[in-house]
DNA sequence: ACAAAAGTGTTTGGAGTACACCCATGA
DNA sequence: TCATGGGTGTACTCCAAACACTTTTGT
C-alpha cells in the first residue's frame, strides 16, 4: 500500500481476535521480524494497520481483518483506544515503525477492536508478509509483545467477558454452525472461569428460543455421541 | 496554549459532563462563536482539546474538565472514539477547526469521555474565552450541535446508563453529599427510563451497607421532611 | 383540616443452585 | 464389560415485582 493513501501516521487500529479451539481461548498473532545489528529477532504482534484516508474506524479495523483471514461478516466492536505516550517508546517498536511506515514518528495511538471468529473456518492467512498463528490467552500474558499489546489483550479480554454476559449471543459467533451442548458449555466455562453444572446448563438453553436442535449427532468420539444444535438468531 | 506543546492536532478529547439537577440529566455544552462572511454564528459543542505533547489520553480529559470547572477527583472514563472522515465535513467546523488551530486539518478523530459530577457545587468555569452551560439531556437531542458531537452525547447517554446498571454506586456521583432517598430513586429512574416502586426502592437500598442514614432532615420543603442519607465508598 | 410527600410488609412467581443416576457407544 | 461422556428431574432459596395505608409537616 503506497503512502499517498495514508492521511494520518499518528492513529492506527488494531484487531484482538478471538477463537474457541474447544478448549482453550485463542487470539491471532502476527510474527515481527527486526533486523538489530546483525541478529534477527522475532516477536509477536497484533494485527493491525494506519487508518487509511478517508476510511472511517471501523472500516481500517474491518480492512486490517479481511486482508489478514479472508473473512468477512463477522463479529468486530471497537472496545477502547490507547494513548499513553510511552507506548511506543521501546526502542525495538520505534526502529520497527519508522522501517515499516519510512516516517519519524513520535507516538501512535491505536483504536483496539475485538473480533470473534469461529477458529474451525479454514482462513487463508492472505497478508503477504506477515504470518499469523492461534495462541492460548493464558500463554500470552507470559509473552513479551510488541507496543503495549499485552494490555491491549488483557483489556479486550475483560471487555468480551462483559460482553458475553450482556449479550449471551455472542458466544455462537465462536462456535463452528454445527456444536453441541457441552462444547457450548465448556466454551462458556472459559470465559466466566467457572464451572456450570450439566444440568442446569442443559435447563437454561432449554429456554433459549434460538436454539435449535438438529437430527444429527457428532461423529468420532470415543462414546456416546451427542447431538448437535445449531443457533438460530 | 502554544502550539509548541500540540504533538499531533489530528487527535482530541471531548468530554460528555453529565450532571443531575434533581429532575432532568443535564450535560455541559461550550457556546461557540463563528465569524462567518458579517454574520455572527453561534451553536454549542462539547468540551474538548488537542492532545498535547507526552500527555496521555485519561490526563487530556482530565485537563479539559479541570481548566472548565476547576473541578479535580472526578469520575471521568473513556467510552468511544469516533473518527469518521466526514465528522468535520460541515465547512462550519472546517473554518472554526483552522481558526482555532492555525493549522489545515483533514479530518480530526476524538476520543469520548463521560464525567459525572454534582450539579451542586458550585463550578468556577475557568477556562477565559468559553461559556459553558448545562442542558437537559432531552433537548440536547433537538439541537445541531457542532461536528458530531450529537452523536457522541447519544453514545455517551447510552454507555452511562449500561454502566450505572453495572456499578450502581455510580450514581452517587451524580448527587450531592447529603441526598433523600426520593432523590436517589428520582436520579435512578432518570436514569433508567423507568418509575419504580417505592416500598421495593426502600427495601432495595436498606441492603446497601454503603448508604448510611443520617441524623438530619432536609430543610424547607412544604411537606413532611425526609431523612437524608450519605454515601460511604 | 387539608395537601403533599414520607415511610412501612406481605405475598407471589421465576430464576438460579445443589444434587445422583441410568443410557448409549466405541474400544 | 468397561470406560467415557450424554442426558435427565426435583427441591430449596433468593430476588424482583405487585400492591395500600398511616404518618408527618407546612399552609
Amino acid at each position: 500500500m503506497g503512502n499517498e493513501f495514508i492521511n494520518n501516521p499518528h492513529i492506527s487500529v488494531d484487531c484482538v481476535v478471538f477463537g474457541f479451539d474447544g478448549e482453550k481461548l485463542k487470539a491471532l498473532l502476527i510474527e515481527r521480524s527486526i533486523h538489530e545489528q546483525n541478529e534477527l529477532y522475532n516477536d509477536k504482534k497484533l494485527p493491525g494497520s494506519i487508518i487509511l484516508n478517508q476510511e472511517n474506524l471501523d472500516d481500517a479495523a474491518s480492512r486490517v481483518l479481511t486482508e489478514l483471514t479472508g473473512l468477512k461478516n463477522i463479529y468486530l466492536r471497537q472496545f477502547k483506544s490507547f494513548g499513553d505516550p510511552n507506548r511506543s517508546s521501546n526502542p525495538r517498536d520505534v526502529y520497527w515503525l519508522e522501517e515499516t511506515t519510512k516516517l519519524k514518528i513520535g507516538r501512535i495511538i491505536t483504536v483496539a477492536y475485538v473480533a470473534l471468529i469461529k477458529i474451525d473456518r479454514k482462513i487463508v492467512f492472505t497478508a503477504e508478509n506477515s504470518t499469523a498463528n492461534w495462541f492460548d490467552v493464558t500463554e500470552i500474558s507470559k509473552m513479551q509483545l510488541a507496543f503495549d499489546h499485552n494490555k491491549i489483550i488483557a483489556d479486550a479480554l475483560q471487555h468480551i467477558r462483559h460482553q458475553l454476559t450482556v449479550e449471551p449471543n455472542l458466544l455462537f459467533e465462536l462456535l463452528s454452525k454445527k456444536f453441541t451442548i457441552s462444547q457450548l458449555r465448556m466454551l462458556y466455562d472459559v470465559i466466566n472461569q467457572c464451572k456450570s453444572d450439566v444440568r442446569n446448563f442443559q435447563k437454561k438453553i432449554a429456554q433459549m428460543d434460538y436454539l435449535i436442535a438438529l437430527d444429527e449427532l457428532e461423529e468420532g468420539v470415543p462414546h456416546r455421541a451427542a447431538r448437535l444444535y445449531k443457533y438460530k438468531r
